[in-house]
DNA sequence: CATTTTGTTAAACAATCATTTAACATTCTT
DNA sequence: AAGAATGTTAAATGATTGTTTAACAAAATG
């Protein structure tokens, strides 16, 4: 039995793209059917119905976001130098995905729903040891004491937040697309000056 | 003709509630009506659609998060002190209204209308004369030569995404309201040493 | 106090939503 | 190539959407 998988690809495709441009909410199955240039049966014909295509959305997204990160945490990079590779493939990611950041903190905050537990996630990250590295260096004097939670944010707020602010600081600034893409290239290195300057102060 | 606004501010304050936390798409007509306890014509009889009261609501939230903070920017503190107290401000509305910096952030992008320009707010601030003093601190080198875009991307980055990140972090640390709530505050002591480490050097 | 204006309601409206049905087409199996 | 399984379609379904209507109540007006 060969399946062809190229019309459930070309739905989940298409569903990428709407759900993480619109959410679910701003979106309608139809719009999801016209996008994959199928008809709207054929949409819970492969998927149950418009909830259940999301949340594969949101799983696929979500390991998409996580994989690149993961690869920088396992290499044997130094501490410092971790955090500096992590910050510029976060932007190098989002970038090229600049939809995710708003797309993941929206659906996920709406729904009660736990969506990293059947993702391994957490494992692979408790694999790379990156825990233990931490705590380690922060023992030695070497990076500075902030708990799991803070040290996510600090990253995650600095990395994130300038692509989820776009549509609204182009509109303050009246910024076109290019003019917003090459601040945020100039950001890239504030921030990361200034999160090795606060988390490893001996660095500076 | 004395006009009794309480049905009036009844319906906006409902839905000030309702579009702030579920966005405008996340909610409908009726259920604003049934927050605000009143029949769904009377919707569309004070205002004229959903879309015009969202407008007003919009506008409204927009006030109320700016106002506090072109306070401080009026006062005649120094800069980093402004800074100081403008993080500190920040967490204290946000942490009363933590709804609020999703919502700015989605809907605006969601919309190609510009809220801000009928809104003064660009004007309050040029009145601060905050640009100014930024430019001279700049000069004379206290402060780190940062355009205006990323000046303000580092500071909204750093207040403003903790608070939208929260549904996700609680998620993956599986944290109450009240223990994130704790870190919050502590991330506000974090995140006020380093900004003001980054962008006045010589404080440090 | 009669009447016009204003406020409020239940019901209806047309449009659109996600989902299902039933008929048709294609592909696979033997 | 006959028949079964799978893929695809247009059309129908029933629920829900934002908005309007028309009847009714309250308040204001003269």
């Amino acid at each position: 039995m060969e399946r062809d998988l190229s019309t459930e690809t070309k739905i989940k495709e298409a569903a990428i793209r709407i759900f993480t441009a619109k959410g679910f909410n701003g979106c309608t199955s139809r719009e999801i059917a016209k996008e994959a240039g199928i008809n709207v049966a054929l949409l819970n014909y492969y998927f149950k119905s418009k909830g259940q295509l999301f949340d594969i959305v949101i799983a696929s997204v979500l390991n998409d976001f996580t994989f690149s990160l993961i690869d920088v945490l396992k290499s044997n990079m130094s501490l410092v130098n971790k955090a500096r590779i992590l910050i510029e493939k976060e932007y190098d990611f989002l970038s090229k995905h600049p939809e995710i950041p708003s797309f993941i903190i929206n659906e996920l905050g709406k729904k009660d729903k736990n969506y990293f537990e059947c993702l391994d996630i957490v494992n692979e990250l408790i694999e790379t040891k990156i825990f233990q590295e931490v705590i380690e260096a922060q023992a030695s004097g070497e990076m500075r004491k902030v708990d799991l939670v803070s040290l996510m944010l600090l990253i995650m707020s600095n990395c994130h937040f300038p692509f989820m602010a776009k549509p609204m600081i182009k509109t303050i600034h009246s910024l076109e697309d290019d003019q917003y893409n090459e601040h945020l290239m100039v950001h890239k290195q504030y921030v990361t000056e200034m999160l090795i300057n606060y988390l490893f102060p001996k660095n500076s």
